[in-house]
DNA sequence: TACATACAC
DNA sequence: CATGGTGTATGTA
């Protein structure tokens, strides 16, 4: 293209000096970056320099709206109305041009790979983007991706309008919403836990050069011309990153002089060094790992355990315990990575250690390759680390976030505090909660550990696409697409999985992504049932031209729910309708129940004023009721979760469920006479008992589910009766009983932490509250799927009803204990029935299932037991099952 | 439930 | 030679 201009290839040395300069003024930036409108990323300063060549081509110059990160945001001095700075309009911005191709002006794309979430500072970003723009000219992908852009530029455009009309008494509420999101953070911060966050270093390039040291020293990639996957630290500095074209980074270093290697990747072998390491890591304690190159492990028994040896004195202060608990982790970390660099002969891991897992991410960044950090950990040294960092480093802020948040001005942790009326405004409230709460450093600290269940599947789809060249033709469309069923099928197989919902997805030559479900009243497997549901669906977008295709199965059979309850509808068919039908009533309750608030009441009060940060504004004199019915952001206050638990009669959190009350009022739950069997034993389970008190109206007669039943698919019959199971919650005698006061946090736990949630990123899943109260969560973890068995099982579903029990205590121990694939197993598997599903049942009930953090912080949490055993670890009572209540239906 | 987005690795 | 694949969560209708 226009490329001779640009063919001065300047050497590294020469454009790689990038002063900081994180305010510099818009008037100064190249005009080519603004074009981005509000999102262009040069406030950071990251972009400092872009583009160049660029803006003065065929890139129209722009307006100044990138003025909006002007330091006035970092000022404060409108902090206390949190007035916006953004009401210096954007309208200005770069949308001039006609809605359209030319509107795709936008370069914003440019900086993808400039955003340094671990990223290497100091190489050419300048050329980098000139290549990428040289190499991009005129593709479909580049007219997308503009396309993309402008789509966003339109949405912060519009997200900036709310923020700005919003008036002086709306911000004075929201400053103290905010307030109280940031309050009800500190309820959940909890630094008893020594999480640690291990990350390979390129991994995958480091297994191929110690493979070939000869590649040591040469600019390495693995992956292909399409994609590079990982580069090594050579390839880095010439400004080839993962994700990048692999054409792109050719380019790229020929530019530079040098020559791109190539190494296919060879995944078989990552996996086996990835279990090497996994067995170290292992050994220092829980983990969890999702992926070949990270992992996150809680390292607080041997944390503690070294500490306490060290100290070798039971007197010792509490300064002196956290200096040697700090001194304990690091040489512990240490350790471990030498382990794993020994073990793997040669390849080096970096590792952030924190009282959470979010910010031990961002600490193994820090240090990389081959380095380690310990996060603060005091309140105000954490803050203060954490303060100055980009929101970019925080995983779960993505670029399109980024951008947004850029546009109104916040960058840095602290911003988000400073700046809470505006993210309030702009963000939805669960991401506004979680902004705030990870802005102050506060994250879950517990894995998500369980036991090799039998039988449930926890995974939540499965899919398998591919990219291929243009096709047009619809033959060879379905062909691939029946190829696609067929390999799907046979991951689906290795599993047993089962789903009924089919998802197509395609991609079109414009880079246009769709995707089409459908939902089947059978079971789909087989490599015939799936292709079948997806060719129709293809079929409806016939004629196209596609470049890629795929096919995903979802709404498994035998699937858990987010609160990590185990489905008992695979067992419990008969249960599960049940808990259905109460599911609907509850959800209708749900309708007229009043809101309650956030708030904690159990505030420990600390100051939650970060340091930096103006203490939190308590003292405004204007009605907060009236300024607050005004404001409603994004619309979407109807499902706060924060209402999750405390209603009255919901039979959650209620005080006669408090655990250790073990004695229900049987009379507060007489009811009617046909149902006074139900009822006798359903006395007993107080926290249940209004789910019983719900089902004195018969269960409407179950609509004859007349399934088109195939060979395939599992009857579906109508029932002529109900099957309602009891138990009982009995005390352990054995144990001592759950101190009064932890019982209460546990109980304020659930009403708190059903505020936080929002689990961030997702490629290692947190449990989340998502959308459900914790009784809509209980019923869906009853019912997430409807099956039914034939008739003929009938017999066998009441039978193992019978007299099961199950040792909560024992079971979440071991639960605890047992890191992904038991390698020590210190504690004993709990005897009898799926004590686990029964246990993770009462969780759901309670809704202790979704609050790990906060239990854990309580006072029941000792040396010996990690995480989740902590969550339970006061819990001593035993779950009976009796035999159910068989009632007749008509 | 269906669809689009955002994000991570 | 020409911009990936798998999975989860959330928002919205």
């Amino acid at each position: 293209m226009e490329a001779s201009s640009m063919a001065d290839d300047g050497p590294i040395a020469e454009a790689q000096v990038m002063p900081p300069e994180p305010w510099r003024p818009a008037a100064e930036l190249p005009a080519s970056m603004v074009s981005g409108g509000s999102s262009s990323s040069t406030s950071t300063g990251r972009g400092t320099g872009v583009a160049k060549h660029i803006g003065s081509k065929s890139l129209p110059a722009a307006s100044t709206w990138v003025g909006a990160a002007n330091p006035q945001h970092n000022i404060s001095g409108n902090s206390d109305t949190g007035h916006s700075s953004v009401n210096h309009t954007a309208s200005e911005n770069a949308h001039d041009a006609a809605p359209g191709t030319s509107a795709a002006h936008s370069t914003a794309h440019l900086y993808v790979f400039t955003a340094e979430k671990g990223g290497m500072a100091g190489c050419d970003k300048e050329l980098q983007q000139q290549v990428i723009y040289e190499l991009s000219q005129g593709s479909k992908h580049l007219q997308h991706a503009q396309k993309q852009d402008a789509k966003l530029d339109q949405r912060i455009q519009q997200m900036l309008t709310t923020v700005q009309n919003a008036t002086e008494a709306q911000r004075i509420t929201l400053n103290r919403q905010g307030d109280a999101m940031a309050e009800a953070a500190e309820t959940r911060r909890d630094w008893s836990r020594w999480c640690c966050v291990v990350d390979m270093d390129m991994f995958f390039a480091a297994v191929e050069i110690r493979d070939q040291p000869c590649l040591a020293e040469l600019p390495v990639a693995v992956g292909g011309m399409g994609m590079i996957s990982t580069a090594n630290y050579v390839a880095r500095r010439y400004g080839v990153r993962s994700a990048m074209p692999g054409f792109i980074a050719q380019e790229l270093c020929r530019r530079q002089g040098v020559e791109l290697k190539f190494v296919r990747p060879d995944y078989r072998k990552y996996q086996s060094e990835a279990q090497v390491i996994r067995e170290v890591i292992g050994s220092f304690g829980p983990y969890e790992s999702h992926t070949s190159d990270e992992a996150r492990v809680d390292i607080t028994d041997r944390v503690r355990d070294r500490a306490a040896k060290r100290l070798n004195d039971d007197s010792s202060s509490e300064e002196a315990i956290r200096e040697a608990e700090i001194e304990a982790a690091a040489s512990l970390v240490a350790e471990m990575r030498a382990q794993i660099k020994e073990k793997t002969r040669g390849l080096t891991a970096s590792a952030g250690i924190a009282p959470n897992f979010t910010l031990a991410k961002m600490a193994a960044d820090e240090n990389k390759p081959d380095g380690q950090m310990l996060v603060p950990r005091t309140r105000e040294a954490l803050l203060e680390w954490l303060g100055k960092k980009s929101l970019r480093k925080l995983g779960g802020v993505g670029k399109v976030t980024e951008r947004m948040l850029q546009s109104l001005g916040v960058e840095t942790f602290s911003d988000v505090w400073r700046r809470r009326a505006d993210v309030i405004l702009a963000f939805t409230q669960l991401r506004s909660e979680w902004l705030i709460e990870r802005s102050l450093g506060v994250a879950p600290n517990n894995l998500d550990l369980h036991e090799d269940d039998e039988g449930v599947v926890r995974r939540k789809s499965i899919s398998n696409e591919r990219t291929f060249r243009d096709q047009g033709d619809t033959e060879a469309l379905f062909q691939i697409l029946k190829e696609l069923s067929k390999e799907l099928s046979d991951d689906m197989a290795k599993e047993s999985l089962a789903g009924k919902t089919v998802t197509v997805k395609l991609k079109r030559n414009t880079f246009e992504v769709v995707t089409r479900a459908q939902s089947t009243k059978r079971w789909i497997s087989s490599p015939e049932d799936i292709y079948e549901v997806a060719k129709e669906i293809l079929a409806k977008e016939c004629p196209c031209t596609l470049r890629l295709l795929g096919v995903r199965v979802s709404a498994f059979k035998n699937a858990i729910d987010a609160t990590g309850s185990a489905a008992l509808d695979a067992k419990q068919p008969k249960l599960a309708k049940f808990f259905e039908v109460q599911k609907g009533q509850e959800e209708g309750e749900k309708a007229n129940a009043s809101m309650t608030t956030t708030r904690s009441t159990t505030g420990t009060s600390r100051s939650s004023s970060p340091p930096g940060m103006p203490t939190p504004m308590v003292d405004c004199d204007v009605d907060v009721d009236e300024a607050c019915d005004g404001k409603k952001h994004g619309g979407d206050q109807g499902c706060d979760v924060s209402d999750l638990g405390l209603r009255e009669g919901s039979g959650i959190a209620g005080s006669g469920d408090r655990p250790g009350s073990g004695e229900p009022d049987a009379a507060e739950e007489g009811q009617a006479a046909e149902d006074a069997r139900r009822m006798a034993i359903a006395a007993k389970v107080s926290p249940l008992s209004s789910f019983f008190k719900n089902a004195q109206q018969p269960p409407p007669p179950p609509a004859p589910q007349s399934g088109t039943n195939t060979s395939t698919s599992a009857e579906h019959q109508a029932q002529d009766h109900w099957t309602i199971p009891c138990f009982v919650i009995e005390e352990d005698d054995g144990e001592e009983a759950l101190p009064a006061q932890s019982t209460n946090e546990v109980q304020q736990g659930v009403a708190v932490s059903s505020a936080a949630t929002g689990s961030s990123g997702t490629s290692t899943p947190t449990p989340a509250l998502g959308r459900h109260s914790v009784a809509s969560q209980l019923m869906l973890a009853a019912t997430s799927t409807k099956q039914q068995r034939p008739r003929s099982s009938t017999a066998g579903v009441d039978a193992s009803l019978r007299g099961q029990t199950a040792s909560l205590a024992s079971s979440s121990a071991a639960k605890a204990a047992s890191p992904r694939r038991r390698s020590r197993s210190p504690r004993r598997k709990p005897t009898g029935g799926k004590p686990r599903d029964i246990a993770e049942f009462w969780r759901g009930a309670t809704g202790m299932g979704s609050t790990a953090r906060t239990s854990s912080s309580s006072s029941t949490s000792t040396s010996s037991t990690s995480a989740s055993a902590a969550l339970e670890g006061g819990d001593r009572r035993t779950l009976a099952w009796y035999e159910p209540v068989v009632v007749d239906l008509c």
